[in-house]
DNA sequence: TTGAAAGCGCTAACAC
DNA sequence: GTGTTAGCGCTTTCAA
């Protein structure tokens, strides 16, 4: 059914279909009707594809994210959603794979009339490479984009972000807090900028309290020798608290403790980064740094609706907040001494 | 950058620059070359929308999912964007939430000019309320569907799907194997489809293996009575033996056993759906029947992808196979005897 | 080998 | 109040 065909069965033009559809002054009573009846019966409903054409507006959002398989951006995917459905917009999801050439390609088929705007966390391997120009072009074509999480300062756009360094000082304190002497990190994303975060807030936190930081403590890996080098990690050193920078992180640093008779928290205290869900049945339960990704979705729609149907001036970096879930792996019972290494 | 502009620049025909890009038989070797340079030096890429419109195809896949935020369909969705990937189609995702409203509006809004095909697994709201206009309206205007895991046989169409049934009766012989004798089932998605065949299962093998079966030692309940009955299920009949028919059961029961000093597996044996990462992660970690989501969506992509280009005759629903992941949950000690109830 | 023109389905400025 | 027409960016038939 097409405005066209409804015309012909209506005797009238197509303009006046058209406009009486849109509800235009210009129509009287009777004929708007008429046709919407009409239209009702045929159950018409106008191809967005012209009206995108025509309109050079699409009301639909692209969106890059480098994993589907991770809970963050599957929260954050949750948060975008939920935005961009109450403003009547569609999204799009590509997933980059953590791989330079598929963003490219997803960011340069999207901004060809697909989409009105982008919301994007950068690719692992884009990080290292530090090529951006494809977010350049799809920005100068008209297309406003928004990164999260992974974000590069070389692009001027809207961002969100969580504060990384400070959220992991704030962590490492909180081991301080439950008296833990002997700290020490773990990150199998040390490739990424907020993984080199969460390692400077954790040293900025260890500086304060013991005036040094010892490099040994610091355990940047690949995931496939995370196993064992935490295995070693907590061998030769024996730390008393253990901030773990991702998920992969914190579940490896449990298993290798438990196989080792350590108990969490009495051993060793922990805190990681983790999907919620994952974090409260975990065993202990995982006190995490929650990211709120769903919040961080959420802005980050608002922000580029905001931009594409206001068109605001000046790119703005928002910080989502974020707060320590605390939960048994840091819960040290009262006046608990640590056990002698 | 337009192909106008292009031509205007070039000083030849809109049509010209058009055929040339497209490699054409009709236009010279170099008049293809001076096109195709200009359109290089401008970055110039055709606009999908009018590419689109004018073709009548999209090179689109819209996927409804009932929610985003349930490993089971982001495994799926993982699948299908494989898939779609390889085969240069891309995705539009849309969450209904498991709302009947959202997914008719959702599938209203897709099927009009935007994809060429849908993948969808039916909302919960839906599969209640059984009306399944929307899909047919759609199937009507050219687009074909396929339905996974949340299916109907209210429409005609391409389906996806695991032998539920078959496998919760796999899954409860494996406990009946173990030694199990009180065998106990817990649900917390009983209005689904899906749900329910894992009931049948259950029964059919619990019948075979002791001649009846105890209502009592079903339970179906809502998320928000999850744990309470399940309480009240280990108080009141200690079962030995669990089936859990979807991620909040198996973590409830989890949860439970845990508070009420039960050991898993020695006191209660549990099988379990879940996602991989979470079962391996718990401790003990949770033996589960494993739906394999990458297959299933991999291959309902496949499908409609196949039947989008080859337009297959006959409609065809494929059975993906599932396996049991055995872990700890099952793993008693050869020769262990139930404690006493 | 190249170009003019129609048309995909829609909207809207401008006539009537 | 209604209709004519041009045009969004592209492809493609047909004519030159």
């Amino acid at each position: 059914m097409t405005v066209k065909e409804l015309a012909k069965k209506l005797g009238v033009s197509i303009s006046t279909v058209s406009k009486a559809l849109n509800d235009s002054y210009e129509i009287s009573e009777p004929t708007k009707i008429r046709v919407r009846k009409l239209a009702e019966k045929y159950n018409y409903k106008p191809n967005r594809l012209a009206v995108n054409l025509k309109s050079g507006k699409t009301r639909t959002i692209g969106v890059i994210l480098p994993s589907i398989l991770n809970n963050f951006f599957t929260t954050v995917l949750y948060g975008i959603e939920k935005v961009t459905n109450e403003n009547n917009y569609n999204i799009i999801t590509c997933i980059s794979n953590e791989s330079f050439e598929k963003e490219v390609t997803n960011t340069e088929i999207l901004s060809n009339g697909i989409i009105d705007g982008l919301i994007v966390a950068i690719a692992e391997e884009t990080q290292i490479k530090k090529d951006f120009d494809h977010f350049q072009a799809c920005i100068k074509e008209g297309h406003p984009v928004v990164m999260f999480d992974r974000i590069t300062n070389e692009i001027e756009c809207d961002k969100v972000v969580v504060d990384d360094l400070n959220d992991a000082y704030i962590a490492t304190r909180h081991l301080i807090g439950i008296n833990c002497k002997k700290l020490a990190l773990v990150s199998a994303i040390d490739f990424l900028g907020v993984g080199q975060l969460r390692v400077k807030g954790f040293e900025k936190a260890v500086e304060e309290y013991s005036g040094s930081v010892d490099d040994e403590l610091i355990l940047r890996t690949s995931l496939e020798e995370l196993e064992a080098r935490v295995n070693t990690l907590l061998t030769r050193h024996r730390p008393d608290g253990i901030f773990a920078v991702d998920e992969d992180a914190s579940l490896a640093i449990q298993k290798v403790a438990k196989m080792k008779g350590l108990h969490i928290p009495d051993d060793i205290a922990l805190i990681g980064y983790a999907g919620e869900k994952m974090a409260e049945n975990l065993s202990p339960a995982l006190t995490t740094v929650n990211q709120n990704g769903v919040s961080i979705g959420k802005s980050a729609a608002r922000i580029l609706i905001d931009r594409l149907e206001r068109g605001s001036e000046g790119f703005v970096t928002t910080v989502i907040n974020t707060n320590i879930e605390n939960r048994e792996s840091t819960a040290r019972k009262k006046g608990m001494r640590v056990k002698k290494i």
